[in-house]
DNA sequence: ATGGTCGACGCTCGA
């Protein structure tokens, strides 16, 4: 079974290069991120039409999450016990950055973590709160089913090693690279997850991300924030991985590239 | 790749 994440920034905007990506590389599970819609203007049937099931949450604009497959989808959750919310008060309300779904015998979670914005934000707070949240919700999976295969995957918005930025000094009083997000990501893997991606792309110079500016691409100063983590379940059945990297490439390019993980029958 | 970001509910914000 082949899986895979991919922040698409827009949907609507690159449903076809989606849908050509799942095509082109036979793949059976999608977790996407920023699709930037709501579920009524998610693009359905480019989907159905290629033999793929959706299920989706998305509430305005912002962010907005999928899992897309071709092998099942069952037993859909939107949001994950804990997870915090944005906002005050009254103003309170749950983001669409989670979304989880059974496919295949897998469970698939599409998880879009908070970016941060910078260090002294509210939003960085927010982002490792709702880590934290993870953490714990994960810890809670797996005393449920030790053997259960879940897949974390999605856009974690941190670079977990200096070798996941293109310029250490560059991301220096930046998000992304904070030892606190460190240690949020870092907590999730304690609890058992681990990343499955990296002993199959190794590094330096192995990104998933290239800012749309001062031609990063090219230049390759990109970053290493998408991830698969695995449950001890999940990590065992995985036989490859590879980072889709073309995906970056030409007009109409999302900011990220696609991640791709390889799994034995289970 | 030969320039200088892109997407959205856009005259501004979020990434």
């Amino acid at each position: 079974m082949r899986i895979a994440t991919w922040n698409c920034n827009s949907i609507r905007t690159r449903v076809d290069r989606v849908v050509a990506f799942l095509e082109r590389h036979d793949v059976d599970v999608l977790a996407l991120q920023e699709t930037k819609c709501r579920d009524d203007q998610f693009p359905m049937m480019p989907f159905q039409a290629a033999g793929y099931d959706v299920a989706h949450v998305g509430y305005n604009q912002w962010n907005g999450v999928a899992v897309v497959s071709r092998v099942g989808l069952e037993d859909v959750q939107v949001g994950f016990e804990g997870m915090p919310t944005w906002g005050e008060g009254e103003d309170a309300a749950a983001e669409a950055r989670a979304l989880g779904a059974t496919c295949g015998g897998v469970r698939i979670w599409s998880l879009y973590v908070p970016n941060g914005r910078s260090l002294v934000d509210p939003h960085l707070l927010y982002k490792l709160d709702w880590l934290r949240a993870l953490r714990e919700a994960g810890e809670g999976w797996l005393r449920e089913d030790p053997e259960a295969p879940i897949a974390l995957m999605g856009d974690w918005n941190i670079a977990p090693t200096d070798e996941d930025v293109w310029s250490v000094e560059y991301y220096e009083g930046r998000t992304h690279t904070s030892p606190e997000e460190r240690a949020a990501f870092q907590g999730v893997v304690d609890v058992g997850f681990a990343d499955v991606t990296r002993e199959h792309t190794p590094g330096p110079g192995t990104y998933t991300y290239w800012d749309y500016t001062q031609l990063a691409f090219p230049k390759r100063r990109g970053m290493r924030i998408d991830f698969c983590l695995g449950s001890p379940g999940l990590a065992r059945r995985v036989e490859g991985a590879f980072i889709d990297r073309d995906e970056r490439k030409g007009k109409g390019a999302s900011d990220h590239a696609p991640v791709v993980v390889d799994l034995t029958v289970g």
